[in-house]
DNA sequence: CGACCACTTGAGCCCTGTCAAATAGCGTGG
DNA sequence: CCACGCTATTTGACAGGGCTCAAGTGGTCG
């Protein structure tokens, strides 16, 4: 098999035909259904690199410009916010086919950092090219206002777990959300392995890395997952949702 | 005062010339810095209705089909995220000059209920044609991006305060941030009454109320606040500041 | 093989929720 | 204008869930 190019690529920033949307494994969960292939042809045109983004790596950091939001092409990543004094929260966890960076769109500059869990890859996106496009393709316009509500969704429904739930059913509601969202990209609902510590879990739910162990062999215990470190197996969905 | 017309204003929604965004004296929290006259007065165009919604009403709910984003004239709203199982929490308060509405924008169903917690009055503003004038006005579609923007870095700072923050460091960052944003609308920002009652206050933050008031009588006190009731003086705002 | 990190588990304590009772405030109808 | 009844708020006593601190285990990478 030829490599041709290969050896002109950056480290940081490449053009290459898989980048295309048009041809990109991730189509069905970053992109709306029904888009015409001239409308296609014109995201590919403006998505013309991608990045990698090492394990613990920041793809951009609080106070970062705002230029372009991204789109997760593999890997995972997690948000964080930070208080002043340190204190920080993972909000999020954005596996590919997820969005990222539009909480810089209300400053010019990034509110979050968003880091790789993993070794990634994303999409970049030229915020300003993406609204031109906007405004001319109402189906796109529709799709991007479509993921920021989403995303104000999302965070709602978190802070209702974050507001009201006990440490057990924060964490028994990340399970399925986790499970859900693999599905939806193909894999096994049931098996998977966390690509995020415990601490980050914690994080993200409002408690303490103990307490996630220990939720976690409570589950074990009654039988409704089996969590061996960070490999996952949920015997028992409908248990974990009655918690 | 001559009060033509008066008579043919129906009680939900009416036609007036007060609810034209160039002459409305909520227009510098709503709308963008230098907007054309021209951009402004097809703004005008778009938002032809305004809605009065009593204290405790609906001005949406929860799977409710979405029409319109709406934009605060007066009064205040509480926007709440309920789970299946009653458990309910408030996500946010808005005041005259907050946007509303732009969670159904998502699935085309609201995902919130939007409460007046006051006599209030809002703008009607349909999406379709909002979206609409985002393809043609650069200014308007950036403002409407920001905007739901912010919404999504309002909902992650919450979130870090429901993940890591003290029930006292929670009441103290609320009361200074409805503090601020009264000032931004030309109130006092060191004196002002709650709209709001405390268990209201505690589902928002995350906690009981009785919590809520403890808190505030610990700031009675320790001299930070003066409350009395719904009636609030902030004494000393870098006090409540270090909490 | 060793150092380091992530994770698990235990013991004790504190913050906040729960339950209960008293007080204040507010709107309504006489 | 006042009395009444309701709701909102305050305050206290107590219990429990989750945090802190600490020790020990397991897994991974150099």
């Amino acid at each position: 098999m030829p490599r041709a190019l290969n050896g002109t690529s950056s480290a940081t920033a490449v053009n290459r035909p898989t980048s295309r949307c048009s041809s990109c494994a991730m189509r069905a969960v970053c992109l709306p259904q029904g888009l015409s292939p001239l409308d296609l042809q014109r995201l590919d045109a403006i998505i013309c690199s991608t990045r990698m983004v090492r394990q613990g790596e920041a793809l951009y950091r609080t106070g970062d410009a705002f230029q372009s939001m991204y789109a997760v092409r593999a890997g995972s990543f997690k948000t964080v916010v930070m208080h002043r004094d340190g204190r920080e929260q993972v909000t999020g966890f954005h596996l590919a086919g997820d969005a990222l960076g539009l909480d810089g769109v209300s400053t010019g500059h990034h509110s979050f950092d968003a880091i790789a869990i993993e070794d990634s890859n994303v999409c970049i996106i030229p915020f300003h090219l993406l609204e031109s496009l906007c405004r001319e393709v109402k189906g796109i316009q529709q799709h991007v206002h479509r993921m920021m509500s989403s995303e104000i969704v999302r965070e709602s429904v978190l802070m209702l777990l974050l507001g009201t739930m006990s440490a057990e059913q924060r964490v028994a509601a990340f399970l399925l959300n986790l499970s859900t969202r693999l599905r939806a990209r193909g894999y096994s609902s049931a098996e998977f392995n966390l690509r995020m510590t415990r601490e980050e879990i914690g994080s993200y739910l409002g408690m303490k890395l103990e307490t996630v162990s220990r939720m976690f062999s409570k589950f074990q215990r009654e039988g409704l997952v089996d969590a061996r470190g960070k490999q996952i197996r949920i015997l028992n969905p409908d248990g974990l949702e009655r918690v």
